[in-house]
DNA sequence: GACTAAGCGGACCAAGCGGTCCGGTTTGTG
DNA sequence: CACAAACCGGACCGCTTGGTCCGCTTAGTC
């Protein structure tokens, strides 16, 4: 895909990881406000190496979102190995819900940044091909409509975690299968 | 209400307003984070006036936001009298959704403010009261189901308004009733 | 084990922010 | 019309923030 960066020395890939991390919950807690300085001194390392590993905030930010789609593929991946195609299906819905809830700051990031990053789209793409793909085994199966798509689940899934923010409870998610 | 302060000069209640005014398109254009500079810019007026009318950055904010309702409460009250309980109702609903999509940094200030601020809880109990009436009336003409509460069309239209964002149709609204 | 390139941290900087203050201007009242 | 109170604008302040720089440390290679 876009690995053409050349592989990072151990220490550095390291605190890649902490900082994405650290990034991730700070930005989870306190929005995307957050200060670069505080988010360096939850991940333990320096102001400076925030700014070279990542350029600019902005950088950072969507190195987070990258990473946590990636991370809603790779659940939706193993899913696809699920005996229960609906099961599966619902099962990444509801993960993404809970996700967005927490990470909530990072999916507003995804609408300012959406454009303008090509990584992320890049991102967003797979993450779509993945629900495509669990949403088809799902219809075969016989367990979804045959009227939508990936691309309407996705929208119907942003409405809902909107909606139900002000609840504790995740399952208002099954009223719309 | 809440109308125990005592009358303005005739200026400073029209700086008053060309602020709320100018604020509310700012924050609609370029968020919440819209300096005060350039909001008092745009009313045309200096940064000074902005601080000794509205104490503080966020009463500011709030101010908008509870005019804003303000508005939305109005409109509702009109619409009482319109012939078609039903299509009133929705009209409100359209108004509500298009509202909130160009002043989204508004109502993201909601979620944030909410407890905080007196005068925002009142003006939000006043437009839930406007649209109960306008729930009521629309259900005993039989043009609604009788088991939604004014709370869950407002939780819903949140969730409307979120989902329908990325298209430039607003007429999702429909499905929903 | 020594050498070098990559990585590190934190002092440092300029910019922009919210908020204060005060000398001059406007309003409206008697 | 005169006068006090209310109001105005913008210079000013302190503080935080994103971003840069450079002397020192560490990782990995031969």
């Amino acid at each position: 895909m876009s690995e053409t960066t050349k592989p990072l020395r151990a220490d550095a890939e390291r605190n890649r990881r902490l900082l994405l991390d650290a990034a991730a919950t700070a930005f989870a807690e306190h929005g995307l406000d957050v200060g670069v300085g505080e988010i360096a001194r939850r991940a333990g390392v320096g102001r400076g190496t925030v700014f070279r590993r990542f350029p600019t905030k902005e950088h950072l930010i969507a190195a987070v979102v990258v990473d946590r789609m990636h991370q809603a593929s790779a659940r939706g991946r193993e899913l696809l190995a699920d005996p229960d195609p609906g099961g599966a299906l619902f099962e990444l819905l509801r993960t993404m819900v809970q996700a967005a809830r927490t990470d909530r700051a990072l999916f507003e990031a995804v609408d300012n940044a959406f454009l303008a990053n090509e990584d992320i789209r890049e991102a967003h793409a797979d993450l779509v091909e993945v629900l495509d793909q669990l949403l088809r085994r799902a219809q075969d199966a016989g367990a979804v409509r045959d009227d939508v798509g990936a691309l309407d689940l996705l929208m119907m899934f942003k409405g809902v975690c909107e909606a139900s923010r002000p609840f504790n409870d995740a399952d208002i998610a099954g009223r719309q299968l």
